[in-house]
RNA sequence: GAGUCUGUAGCUCAGCUGGAUAGAGCAACGGCCUUCUAAGCCGUGGGUCGGGGGUUCGAAUCCCUUCAGGCUCGCCA
């Protein structure tokens, strides 16, 4: 479906043309003047070069021809050569009756389906989440749900880090707790239990635990990278303790990833990845990329047009031990092999772009990739505290996701029971929701790529530019719809009238551009611009609640047109926040 | 040192493919609940868009320069 800019571009060009003007002057774009008007052109500025006229005459010309169009209320050619246009109210309520029978709302879906893997969320195995992984979890989501959307074929992947020395350090120390266990029983050839010999909250101490021996205990340390060498030949034990980590690692991860409405299509982690390795590592020797330099094993990624210094991406280490770029590269490899994708797209910290930089060029240079498929590393900024430092707790640690969630519904839940009576466990319900619409929201109305100030106060205040006051205003709009249908009315069957008031007249031509604002989020990979949109969309909505009777309209077939209008501006929230991540309670 | 990103109201941020008077929210102050949820609405005050120069009819936006801060710069992930 056309864009309602678009037709009105459409007019305006053939204006220009009419007037002996090249058409491409005739471009309209959205006012930044409301107080003026709705639309405006200013392409007779530009024009007034080229054809040596005074840009108010050219302008003028073409309100001659525009005027005569009902589409346009009011057109105007203001000095120094400004077109202003008003729609009309029918030729407005037309549009967005058709937007309304269209499926996708208006939205322009691609014509071209891509196979899009992405990879976010960044978790390691027997580490507890915290918050240096929510931003990844929640931009990812979304870039997810919103390419998706766009109908492309989307593959998100967690990539659960699972294959470092961690692991080793993990099964040393659980061998100096119990060492009489099988798994360190060389001679043992029998079955290992079914059961894991840690729990999930076990397993999160002994990380720690292990990585502060290691740092201190040199013969611990040295049993850890053994048992690190141990596990990656194979050793049958040691492969079997390392699946009871990740499967209780996983069930939980699963369950903290779900309480931020976060949803993985695959699990897989980077030992998938390591059988791919010696192939891999053979043919860029054979084929002449790979070469040993300073005993480590490398290849040149550097190019002529480098501002800055590319080192070299080093594939081996100088004691033959593959590392990060290593295991990227042969992911690269299997997930060609296993989806053949038309694009992969990762979310990392931005400060890892250098390393994404010299993997991309690698795989291009070596040949892992084909040139028509796409490699995107999208950065975002870190998430600081109050002080715009890195974000700690008071006591200084990293805060773990699952507290800092719990603190959050806990606050919620005190601010519905302070606010009104309700149910305690549907507040409960509300509170998880509304929560995470607020640190959803707190984040992604940011641009992702800068760093941004963390303020749990801010986010759950609920007041102003927040996920809640979205959620508000989207509960408002259904307690209407409920109150209506409640008194026998349906909903999504009217025709929309020509709107009766500016305040009605603005919630259209905003809800209008909502198509504009999915493409630019696609094409931008920016949840924020969805953000800005439904912000403007509450605020122009709230307005028109404010001036506007609905239910007490006398008119049927008025109150019928706003309540379809309401509808309309539901819908569009709601599908906005779904691509954001987050969902509107039925009450709050 | 090189590269790169950032700098907009007291605070947190939009706007940056050049357009008319630079926008929100918070904080401050003042109004609006017997009427569809006041987590709301309306209003007041608050800015040489880090500084300087340039391009343009027109610059927060493009170019140059300068200052301040963040980050990165071969065997961590």
């Amino acid at each position: 479906m056309k864009r309602l800019l678009d037709l009105i571009s459409e007019k305006t060009m053939q204006a220009f043309a009419a007037c002996g003007y090249e058409e491409t002057y005739g471009k309209a774009a959205l006012s930044n003047r409301p107080d003026l008007c709705e639309f405006q052109c200013n392409g007779a500025m530009a024009a007034a070069k080229k054809y040596r006229t005074a840009p108010i005459k050219i302008a003028a010309a073409v309100v001659e021809i525009l005027e005569k169009d009902p589409a346009f209320l009011e057109v105007t050619a203001v000095n120094p050569g400004f077109i202003n246009m008003k729609v009309s109210e029918a030729f407005l309520a037309d549009y967005i009756n058709q937007m309304r029978a269209d499926k996708d709302l208006s939205v322009e879906k691609t014509q071209e389906p891509k196979k899009i893997i992405i990879d976010y969320g960044g978790a390691n195995v027997a580490k507890p989440l915290h918050i240096g992984h929510l931003r990844s979890a929640i931009i990812g989501e979304s870039i997810k749900r919103i390419c998706r959307f766009m109908g492309h074929e989307v593959i998100g992947d967690v990539h659960l880090g699972d294959w470092g020395l961690q692991m080793g350090l993990i099964i040393t120390e659980v061998r100096r707790r119990q060492p009489d266990l099988p798994y360190f029983d060389e001679s043992f050839t029998g079955e290992y239990p079914q059961e894991a010999p840690f729990t999930i909250s076990e397993l999160e101490e002994i990380y720690p635990a292990a990585s502060a021996r290691s740092k201190e205990d040199e013969a611990f340390r040295a049993e850890a990278l053994d048992a690190t060498a141990k596990l990656q030949d194979g050793v049958r034990g040691y492969r079997a303790l390392w699946q009871h980590i990740l499967n209780v690692s996983i069930a939980d991860l699963k369950k903290n990833y779900a309480n931020l409405n976060v949803e993985f299509d695959l699990w897989k982690k980077e030992s998938d990845a390591q059988p791919y390795i010696p192939d891999m590592v053979a043919k860029m020797k054979a084929d002449g990329f790979a070469y040993e330099d300073q005993g480590a094993l490398i290849v040149d990624v550097k190019e002529e047009s480098d501002t800055k210094e590319v080192p070299p991406c080093i594939i081996l280490k100088s004691d033959g031990a593959a590392l990060y770029a290593t295991t990227d590269l042969a992911t690269i490899i299997e997930r060609m092999k296993l989806y053949a994708p038309d694009e992969i797209i990762y979310l990392t910290d931005k400060r890892q772009e250098m390393h994404f930089i010299q993997v991309f060029r690698c795989a291009r240079k070596t040949g892992l990739i084909p040139a028509e498929t796409g490699l995107q590393f999208i950065g975002f900024g870190t998430m600081n505290g109050k002080d715009g430092k890195p974000f700690k707790t008071r006591s200084g640690g990293v805060m773990r996701l699952e507290y800092l969630l719990s603190d959050i519904n806990e606050e919620m839940y005190r601010k519905i029971m302070e606010n009104h009576e309700a149910d305690p466990e549907e507040a409960r319900e509300t509170a998880k929701l509304v929560g995470l619409s607020a640190i959803k929201y707190g984040d992604l109305s940011n641009q992702a790529s800068k760093d941004y100030i963390f303020d749990l106060d801010r986010f759950t205040s609920f007041e102003g530019n927040t996920g809640p006051y979205i959620l508000y205003t989207i509960v408002r709009i259904k307690s209407i719809l409920n109150k209506y249908r409640q008194a026998g009315g349906t909903v999504g069957d009217g025709e929309l009238l020509p709107a009766a008031n500016e305040s009605e007249k603005a919630l259209e031509l905003e809800l209008v551009k909502w198509s504009a604002v999915a493409a630019q989020a696609y094409e931008e990979k920016a949840p924020h611009r969805i953000c800005a949109f439904i912000y403007d969309l509450a605020n122009v909505f709230n307005h028109f609640y404010h001036e506007t009777r609905i239910l007490g309209e006398e008119n049927e077939a008025i109150k019928k047109s706003r309540i379809e209008l309401l509808e309309l501006t539901r819908k569009v929230l709601e599908t906005a926040i779904d691509l954001l991540g987050f969902e509107a309670p039925e009450r709050m």
